[in-house]
DNA sequence: GCAAAAGCCGAGTAAAACACTCGGGATTGG
DNA sequence: CCAATCCCGAGTGTTTTACTCGGCTTTTGC
């Protein structure tokens, strides 16, 4: 398990998503107008998420993304480790001797036990309760604009970096399965 | 919050710590024996973990360290905010508007729950316990070799680089404080 | 009082990971 | 067929990580 600005543009998306979906495909031109987040870093997140069945695709004119599955089936632990994906970490990582002989480097079982500790959690948030919260907060859907090829003359969203060093929080494998 | 291998490193270097504390000083010579770290890097770390009250110092012949209070009153929460300092991070991290319009993105509350939650389980775990566990499972403390001053003719540790990538939690923010 | 044991400290560095971008391709509706 | 869309792999600059290095200070024992 682990976490950068990755899942959380994708949590971000798939709520933006999740809140639109009603009128048909969203695209992700609109979620990055939206989101503030670059297209192209969009569909790279997408991808993922689409082979990890998280979302469904329609291409061509009109097309875009609705959810996979029901928003209340969708965690929020299920959206970051599609995206973060687990390279595996090597060393201490699947198998229990990250000290050499066969024996695990002693705070092995700590890290497990946080790791299982955070997917709990996250898997305990769905995306319903996210949208249920937006939407408590009062939050303005405007009902999409219908235009299907309208020419968005909106300004270009040209997302800067996020320079900031996103706080981190790494974790001894786990989740490697 | 964040956590990398830093973080690892100076809980391991702890339980070490604690374990043989009883003999009088640690040296990090030692430990970094035991625990195969690098000596200069455990100096590195126990500078913060000093600064941060966890460990007292004593210099020269005989030296090394001792933890600064008792085992049951550090948690590894402490451990690692000690080592992986909060560099504040901008973007989404104190203030609650880190879209642009005084609107603040809508996952703020869901990471700082989640950090929330880790700090919460942490917290809950005292060197104490890390320490029972490790006697409970039979480790074998050899009583410090006492002999000050002796030359160690122990091969030299000379730990390689984790080049492993260790797999990253990041969090937003939080604990920024 | 000198040598050696230990801690102290700031600067420096190679490699990795991160956060993207880019260029082109495949589909499909009108 | 044109344009809107998704699709995808490769490339890239910056930041962070995980260290090392060299030199200094404190303290003890002889």
């Amino acid at each position: 398990m682990r976490l950068t600005t990755k899942g959380r543009f994708a949590v971000t998306a798939m709520i933006d998503l999740a809140l639109r979906q009603s009128g048909g495909p969203v695209t992700l031109a609109a979620i990055s107008q939206r989101q503030q987040i670059s297209l192209s870093y969009l569909e790279q997140l997408f991808g993922k998420l689409r082979r990890n069945n998280l979302v469904e695709s329609t291409r061509g004119p009109g097309g875009g993304y609705t959810l996979g599955r029901k928003a209340d089936e969708i965690t929020v632990a299920d959206i970051i480790t599609s995206v973060d994906e687990p390279i595996d970490a090597t060393g201490c990582s699947g198998k229990h001797n990250c000290l050499g002989d066969g024996v695990p480097c002693i705070t092995h079982d700590l890290w497990d036990q946080l790791n299982a500790k955070m997917v709990e959690f996250l898997s305990s948030v769905t995306l319903q309760k996210l949208i249920d919260e937006q939407i408590a907060k009062g939050i303005v859907i405007e009902s999409a604009p219908q235009i299907r090829r309208a020419i968005s003359s909106a300004p270009v969203v040209k997302p800067i970096r996020v320079t900031a060093p996103n706080s981190v929080f790494a974790l001894g494998a786990a989740i490697a399965k």
